[in-house]
DNA sequence: CCGCATCCGGGGCGATACTG
DNA sequence: CAGTATCGCCCCGGATGCGG
């Protein structure tokens, strides 16, 4: 809300976002599309309601997020990023890879967690590593909602929800999901760490960006 | 200074770097380099010393900042980023490149101005297109402190200084400077604009990232 | 319920003064 | 030059209220 007063693109940036809360509820609306208010209270845990309209408000005026009506049928107010606002997208993956080690420590007592948050990460980090066989889709269970993770022709998609007969289910902490997936931890440590795995566990080859590290100790 | 507890990525950066000043800090250190408290001040127009201290002993303790002591002649306390805090640098390019279209909207009344805060975008943009010929230098004069661009080889610097015998000097508002750098004006508009321009015009094709725009009009 | 608006206590922020 | 100390103020956070 406070200007920096300063003929720099950075902080000319930092003038539309970088009050409290704004980038999260950027990071919102990418994953979950248009939004309700009360879905944003949702994802946005122990935001305060007026900071929540104020932002919004913020956001709309400089043109970031934009207010649309809903169709008749259900009737309700809904936000969406502008094509402006969801360049930002990028940008938030960016800093979220850089505070990987952060992430790496683990879930500090006290902090929040909503799976939705690890679809961005997840979706720029996996690769569809053989392209030319058949679409497989993974299940995640490790909090509030299900996740899918589908791999096919090239792509990796990383959306909410759930499917009848996936090709593997992964339930587990998040830390540990998130770990043998980008292939930090091979199935043997995660299971260790309480993971249960059901399916053929080749098929985390097919989305791992890296092998688990087998010569791990040798790294160190 | 206050955490999100959240368990993302996204938030645990913010956590660190999202806090009012401090990515304006981790800029002035990737401009600058290792620099004095003071220096920073004088980087940072209308900061708070408290808020500097603060910021800077926060991004120490989270391994953003480092503090270093000079060699004994000119005895004085450093601060540099760690080499985790460099990371930060595409990131800071990005947001600048985001805030754009805010920027081209020209100086607002009452924003300061420092020459050296154009260089990272600058060096972002700008390209070597003939980097087999000599290399070359421009002279900026926009602000408070001298510019110089230097392309050959490939690459292109901006880096703080002067030079006895630049190729060219440009001197001017930074709006003006900047978009006739980036060839979205020709010089004919820039001189309209109280640009001037010392030197042979045509060694603006050596580092503009696009022609300048002849079918302006036809664009709009 | 959903979508906010209002109120209020506490602390981050900003400006100034002061000290080694 | 390099910070620390102090003091308002306003932003932030949490709770409550209230119309649609």
């Amino acid at each position: 809300v406070r200007s920096y007063h300063q003929y720099c693109g950075l902080a000319k940036a930092l003038d539309l976002v970088g009050d409290r809360w704004a980038l999260l509820i950027v990071r919102e609306l990418l994953l979950a599309g248009p939004s309700r208010y009360s879905d944003l209270q949702r994802g946005l845990p122990r935001i305060a309601t007026n900071l929540l309209g104020d932002r919004l408000e913020a956001l709309i005026s400089s043109g970031v997020v934009a207010r649309t009506e809903a169709p008749p049928p259900v009737a309700a107010t809904l936000y969406t990023l502008t094509p402006w606002g969801e360049q930002l997208k990028p940008i938030l993956l960016a800093l979220g890879k850089w505070a990987g080690p952060v992430m790496r420590r683990g879930r500090a007592r006290g902090d929040r967690f909503l799976s939705h948050w690890l679809a961005l990460p997840l979706e720029a980090s996996l690769r569809d590593r053989y392209p030319d066989r058949r679409p497989i889709t993974i299940a995640l269970r490790m909090g509030d909602r299900p996740l899918l993770v589908e791999a096919g022709a090239g792509e990796v998609r990383v959306r909410q929800g759930a499917v009848a007969a996936p090709d593997a289910v992964i339930e587990g902490t998040p830390e540990a999901v998130f770990a043998l997936l980008l292939g930090r931890i091979d199935l043997a440590t995660a299971r260790e760490r309480d993971l249960k795995f059901v399916g053929d566990p080749s098929i985390l080859r097919r989305v791992q960006p890296r092998l688990p590290a087998a010569a791990k100790a040798m790294a160190r």
